[in-house]
DNA sequence: CTCCATTGGTTCAGATTTGAACTAGTACTC
DNA sequence: GAGTACTAGTTCAAATCTGAACCAATGGAG
């Protein structure tokens, strides 16, 4: 029994191998999703963006970004990482200065009880990655999908 | 420049190539989604849920499904399945109805005008599909990733 | 038959996301 | 240096998602 949406009809479309690798690409993302979001929330009472926002801040120099270039980071509206930020910054992980080159600007920046925040949460969550994605591939399956994943992000950034 | 989250400082997190395909998988995965949002929108005035709602359905035998099958196919919450029929139903696109063998069953039917509208619908969101994510991928790098996602996501189904 | 644990869906409150204004500051252009 | 187009962030309203509480209906166990 072939999908309704298939190449059998319109050669445009996908075809049996092209279908099979979205549809399993599409279910583990949303799958995983629901697994780190999950964890998060009970270890950390925080959600995946928020704790991929203290990620990014951690790994930048100064432990500090500007709004849109984290915005773009997490892939995630302007406006959501506002809101974002001033969660965070509520909850005393992030604090907002005002950036010294460009008055428009707003650098958000990790305060050490984020970075202690992140620390303490990180071993759980890759924990997660690691038993539902990373301990499911070989060597070689994560090589390939790193190529691949990254010629993929490569052309959705245009 | 290493990450601070990496297997240097403790072994049991992530080396550098779990990592990396760690991130362009999640990375991508944003990505598409967006896109893929921005597209069906666009084209059909349709969420992304909404757009796998209707082809869970036209998928089915008898393009009807039991709700709580549905959104375990979708993979979203049962409260998001009931507000999603609800807007997809007021739009003509999907009915309701009692499920004979079980009276506290809820049976979602594809209409005449959802099958049309997925039909209308599909090759704009499919070549979305193909432009950013298919033909990126030679197709080896396809087959492994259905075999590795098929995989990953057994062990998140449990 | 009756009790009770389980399952199927809905409702509800609260949190989050998005794009569309809007405000403020920057940087060309002439 | 004034005028205008652009960029950075925030605010806002509307839509959506989630888990918890809830109401039926089912299905054993005794």
């Amino acid at each position: 029994m072939t999908s309704t949406l298939n190449a059998v009809t319109n050669p445009r479309w996908l075809d049996e191998t092209e279908m099979a690798a979205w549809r399993a690409f599409l279910s583990t993302a949303h799958l995983l999703e629901r697994r780190i979001e999950e964890q998060l929330k009970a270890a950390a009472g925080l959600t995946h963006p928020q704790y991929e926002i203290l990620v990014r801040l951690a790994d930048a120099p100064g432990r500090q970004m500007r709004m849109t270039e984290l915005a773009k980071g997490v892939i995630v509206s302007k406006s959501a990482l506002t809101y974002q930020i001033t969660q965070l910054e509520r909850a005393g992980l992030v604090e907002r200065t005002t950036c010294p080159e460009d008055d428009r600007g707003v650098l958000a920046v990790l305060t050490d009880a984020g970075t202690a925040c992140l620390e303490r949460t990180a071993p759980g969550h890759l924990e997660v990655v690691r038993e539902y994605l990373i301990d499911h591939l070989t060597r070689d399956e994560l090589e390939t999908m790193t190529t691949a994943m990254r010629r993929t992000e490569q052309a959705l950034r245009q």
